[in-house]
DNA sequence: GTAACATCAAAACGAACGTTTGAAAGAAGT
DNA sequence: ACTTCTTTCAAACGTTCGTTTTGATGTTAC
């Protein structure tokens, strides 16, 4: 097999454990040693077949970044397909960005859970070398998605937008990472949260879609919030004092 | 002075430089060599100080975390007083939880952005003294808002107001921590996103007040979100099929 | 003046780190 | 069968890590 540039499984089998012990432990506290010992492979394998640690990192990512974000390009080309010329609504185009990536949590071949929350981590890591792999990897499929969203939103300002979109990426990627973490900190038991599923949530595939389905009106909620209005006259400031943001009906 | 256990000032400016550096490096990838160069001080002075690194790490938190949640119990006590008895409007809960952290944002003497960044950072690192350090300092301070939601919301279930407190958690978290992180990926540069007031961006304190300010509407937009529906039957199930929370209006 | 504390420089500790090396073993091509 | 290329292996490399120790020098308190 010329085709590849390697055949063997001790690749995967590599990628496999890296993935589940930079999720569990971080980068950094991550050691070589520790990948090949729960990959049984020799210690050497590692830079034989990926270069270098950030090489193996990289590598984690890329196979499954790969294929989300060239899915999630797809499913907006289909939708605007659609309506050529004209506007989404910002469910679909939510729909299309977050749904992609909360599906792969439901399939243990993309990954699942594992590298749902490794991604999550990961994207707040300091290191540059992780930053700038991210910012080359995500520079598409953000570009399109802003713009998708700026016509589906065209009386909101561009900048407004891209704060919003910060935010829900942001809800996301806690909400994920942050499965146990955050568990400890809001006091709750995995039984409690379920109540009404209990046996369910301990199964990664239920779980991501429970939480792709409370994931998505939150998101959409907040994409959709009145605009926020500031103390300070920004361009011009000709509307009375306040307006639509500050007070806010008090249910639900 | 024997009312501290020091009198020096060599403790808070190791604390000072620690702040940062872990900030910018991660709690892993910033030795103590690093920070005790930084702050110029002897390579021993932490562990004496201190007993180790670990413990340097609380303690940078804990002066600082100390007084964010004793203030966050009083501002829901100075609300609760208003109302006795009755039940507080969400806005006011979310204001004074998330509000009184973003005003550390713009008081340097408080940590300041620096602060900020670093928590939103470091309650993801999954190391587990972390974690159980952030477990305990937590506590009470969510047990009672969370049980402050639930008297404002009570016609959400208490499950789901636990989940979109932990979704608002991570937007905050993240929208703090990944000022330069998401920057990149969104590829705005600082004075596009700046667009009406150019150079007050690059003051944190500026910085931390228009951060607030965007990002209390969106968190109350997704508090107040409709409800999910899911798509297999929890507890019962006799409403239409589709109902509020599929189908969004399409514009803001 | 003496006891207790704080800081320092310097050196060393063992442990763990990522990486490299050179040879052995295996697979493929002819 | 012989060669060539790839893969695996044990062992070692040099560096850095967090921590501890020793001894000297200020500093403060009573």
């Amino acid at each position: 097999m010329s085709e590849q540039k390697t055949n063997s499984d001790t690749r995967e089998r590599i990628l496999d454990i890296a993935e589940r012990l930079f999720m569990e432990n971080g980068y950094e506290a991550t050691s070589m040693r520790m990948i090949t010992g729960a990959a049984e492979v020799n210690l050497a394998a590692v830079n034989y077949h990926f270069g270098s640690k950030e090489a193996l990192l990289r590598e984690v990512f890329r196979r499954r970044l790969g294929w989300l974000n060239e899915e999630r390009l797809r499913a907006l080309d289909r939708l605007e397909q659609q309506v050529v010329g004209g506007a989404l609504k910002p469910s679909q185009i939510l729909e299309a960005f977050f749904g992609t990536l909360l599906r792969m949590g439901e399939n243990p071949a993309l990954g699942g859970m594992t590298f749902l929350r490794l991604l999550g981590r990961t994207l707040t890591e300091p290191a540059e070398f992780i930053q700038t792999f991210f910012a080359g990897e995500y520079a598409e499929v953000i570009e399109r998605y802003k713009r998708a969203l700026y016509r589906a939103l065209p009386d909101v300002p561009q900048a407004e937008i891209v704060w919003r979109l910060h935010f829900m990426l942001g809800a996301m990627s806690y909400a994920i990472a942050g499965t146990d973490v955050l568990r400890v900190v809001t006091g709750v038991e995995v039984g409690d949260l379920a109540g009404e599923m209990p046996a369910e949530e301990f199964d990664d595939s239920a779980f991501a879609r429970r939480l792709a389905q409370r994931l998505m009106p939150f998101l959409l909620g907040g994409l959709r919030a009145p605009l926020p209005q500031f103390d300070e006259p920004a361009v011009k400031q000709k509307e009375s004092p306040e307006k639509a943001a500050r007070e806010i009906r008090p249910e639900i």
